[in-house]
DNA sequence: GGCCAGGACACCA
DNA sequence: TGGTGTCATGGC
C-alpha cells in the first residue's frame, strides 16, 4: 500500500497552519508538562504548570527540594496529581542521581540513549519519552498518541491494536528524518484529532474527508 | 450529568 | 503480550 504521509501532513498544515509546538519557556518545563498531560486536558496542565511557575518550581533543583504533599496541590488541576507528584518526583531524583541534576548534560544525550534512560523512569512511558525528546531534546522521534492510533484507524492505515512501536515506524520510514516536519506533524494530528476525529467524530469538513474510510460515525 | 481528555503502571492469566 | 482496573480534575 502506497500512502503519501507528506500529502496528509500538508493538508492538515494548510488547514491549521503552523502549530510551533511545544507550548513552554524552558526544556524543563515542556518535561513537566509532558507527564502532567498524560490523560488529561492541557488547559488543566497549564492551570498546574502555572501554580507552579508562581512557587518557583519549575527547575528540576526546585522540585527536588519541595515537599510532595506541596507538590500535589500545585498540580491537583491537572488530574491523577497523587501519581503525577510521583512521576516528577522520580524524574528529578533521576536527573540528580545520575546527571549531577544536569539537563543539558542529560539532553545532550544521543536519542538512543536518551530514549533508553527516559523509558527506564517511573512514569515516562514510550509517549512521554518521544515527546521529551523531540520537543525538549529536539531530536527526531515520532510521538504517537491516542488521536493518532485513532486517526491513522479511521483512515485504515492501523488497527486500534496496532503496537505504539509498528505505528512509530511507520511515520519513520516514510517521511524524511526532519525535526521541524516530526514537531508539527504531531501537534497537527492532535489538531485534527480535538476537532474532527473525535470519539464521536465530526467528519463534515475534515480536510481528510475524501482519503479516511470511516467517514461518519463509524464507532472505532 | 455524562463523556472525554496530548498515558502509564500494577496485576492477572 | 494482552486484557483490565486504577488513577482524578475540569471543560463541554
Amino acid at each position: 500500500m502506497s500512502i503519501d504521509l507528506i500529502e496528509i501532513y500538508n493538508r492538515l498544515l494548510n488547514r491549521f497552519g503552523k502549530q510551533n509546538w511545544w507550548p513552554a519557556e524552558t526544556e524543563f518545563e515542556i518535561i513537566i508538562g509532558a507527564i502532567l498531560t498524560q490523560a488529561s486536558n492541557w488547559r488543566n496542565v497549564e492551570r498546574a504548570i502555572i501554580n507552579l511557575r508562581e512557587n518557583d518550581l519549575l527547575s528540576p533543583k526546585a522540585i527536588l527540594g519541595v515537599d510532595e504533599n506541596k507538590l500535589k496541590e500545585l498540580i491537583r488541576p491537572a488530574g491523577y496529581y497523587n501519581e503525577k507528584a510521583k512521576k516528577i518526583k522520580a524524574f528529578v531524583r533521576f536527573l540528580h542521581e545520575n546527571y549531577d541534576g544536569n539537563l543539558d548534560k542529560f539532553l545532550g544525550l544521543d536519542a538512543e540513549k536518551l530514549r533508553e534512560e527516559l523509558l527506564s523512569i517511573y512514569g515516562i512511558g514510550p509517549e512521554t519519552a518521544d515527546s521529551i525528546i523531540l520537543y525538549a531534546s529536539n531530536k527526531p522521534s515520532f510521538v504517537i498518541d491516542a488521536y493518532t492510533k485513532r486517526i491513522m484507524s479511521r483512515l485504515g492505515l492501523a488497527n486500534e491494536d496496532t503496537s505504539y512501536h509498528d505505528l512509530k515506524k511507520f511515520f519513520e520510514l516514510r517521511l524524511p528524518k526532519d525535526l521541524e516536519i516530526y514537531k508539527e506533524f504531531h501537534a497537527l494530528l492532535v489538531e485534527l484529532g480535538k476537532t474532527h476525529c473525535k470519539v464521536r467524530p465530526k467528519c463534515d469538513e475534515c480536510p481528510l474527508n475524501d482519503i479516511c474510510e470511516s467517514q461518519n460515525e463509524r464507532d472505532i
